[in-house]
DNA sequence: GTGTGTATGTTATATTATAACGTATCAACT
DNA sequence: AGTTGATACGTTATAATATAACATACACAC
C-alpha cells in the first residue's frame, strides 16, 4: 500500500502566518465554550493565548510569569485551574514528558492525538493518524484492556531541524 | 484480516508467579551488566528489586522509604543517580504520566514498548506491538520527524479490574 | 599500593503541583 | 434592584518530584 506524503502541520511549516493560528484557536474556544455554556474568563482566555503563543509547550511557571509581566500577580493554583479548565474543555494538552502545556489543533473534534516533539527547536506538533490510535485500540482490544486516554509522545528531530 | 487473541502479558495475569518475574529479570540484569561492563551495585540492585516487586511502577520518594526501611539512609540524589543508571542501562521505564519507573521486560531486546496503564489497580503491562511503533514510524516518516523516542502510554482499566 | 575514574554521601535548592479556606463575581430568580 | 446559590479567583501554606554542586569513599588497573 502506498501511503500518501503527510502535509506538515502548522506548527512544523516554518514562517506560516502564526497570527492565524492564535486567531483560529481563540475563535474557536470562544465558539466551544458558549456552545457548552462554560465561562471562558479573561484569565481563562489570557492564558490560552499564552499558551499557543508558540508551538513549543509552556509550562505553567512560566505562564504564571507572564501574567505576572501583565500586571496580574496570579498565584500557582490560579494558574492551574486555569490550565485544569482548558483541559477539561480540551482546548490544551498537557505533554506529560515535558510537564508543560500545549493549544490543542481541534478542540472540536473528538480525537486521540499525538504529538511529536522536536528535542532541538522544542516545537510540539499534533497529528491524529488514525492508523496509530487504531493500532492501539486493536492491541488493546486483544489484551481486552478497556481504553480512557491514548498518551503518544514522540521526541526527535523535526524536518527543520534536521541537518541537510 | 484476522487479529490473533494476544496472550496476556505477566502484569495482568492474576496470581501469575511473581518470584519469577523478580528472579528473571535479576538475573538478566546482572548478566547484562556483566556483559557490558556496568557495575550493577549493591544500592542499583536494591532499586531495582524495588522496582519489580509489584507491576505498579513505583516513584523516587516511595523506593527513598523503601531503602530507609532496610537501613540505609539515602538521599533523593542518590536514588535518582541508581534510576538513571538503570535506566540508561534499560532496566527499567519511567512512566512519564506518573512520574514513576518499572521494570523493562526485555532490557536484552532494543525495542519501544508501549505501556497499559490500569487506572484502578495501578498495574502496567508493557506490551510491544509492531503495528503501534510501526504506525508511529510510518507517519513521523511521513512528516519527515526523525524519531528518537517514542512514549506510549495507554490508561484505562484492565481485564482484572472490569466489571464483569 | 598508588592513582584514576566511578559511585555514593551530603547540603541545599529548584521545579512542578495541590490542599484548604476565604473572598469576589456572576447569573438566575423574585 | 435584592437575594441566593454556584462558580471563579485570591491567598497561604505545603507536598511531591527532581537536580546542582561539591565532598568522600570505593574499585579496579597498573
Amino acid at each position: 500500500m502506498a501511503r500518501k506524503k503527510g502535509r506538515l502541520p502548522a506548527a512544523m511549516r516554518r514562517g506560516h502566518d502564526h497570527g492565524r493560528c492564535v486567531d483560529e484557536a481563540m475563535r474557536l474556544a470562544a465558539e466551544l465554550c458558549a456552545r457548552r455554556g462554560a465561562r471562558l474568563t479573561e484569565l481563562r482566555r489570557s492564558v490560552l493565548e499564552f499558551v499557543w503563543q508558540s508551538h513549543a509547550p509552556l509550562g505553567a511557571y512560566a505562564i504564571l510569569d507572564m501574567l505576572s509581566a501583565e500586571g496580574r500577580k496570579p498565584m500557582p493554583p490560579t494558574v492551574y485551574r486555569a490550565l485544569d479548565f482548558l483541559l477539561q474543555q480540551k482546548l490544551i494538552h498537557r505533554i506529560a514528558s515535558l510537564n508543560a502545556y500545549i493549544g490543542c489543533i481541534d478542540p472540536g473534534r473528538p480525537h486521540s492525538g499525538q504529538h511529536l516533539i522536536c528535542r532541538l527547536c522544542g516545537t510540539v506538533a499534533e497529528v491524529d493518524e488514525e492508523a496509530i490510535s487504531g493500532a492501539i485500540a486493536a492491541s488493546a482490544r486483544d489484551l481486552q484492556f478497556s481504553v480512557e486516554r491514548q498518551t503518544v509522545e514522540v521526541t526527535g528531530i523535526c524536518v527543520n531541524c534536521v541537518p541537510d
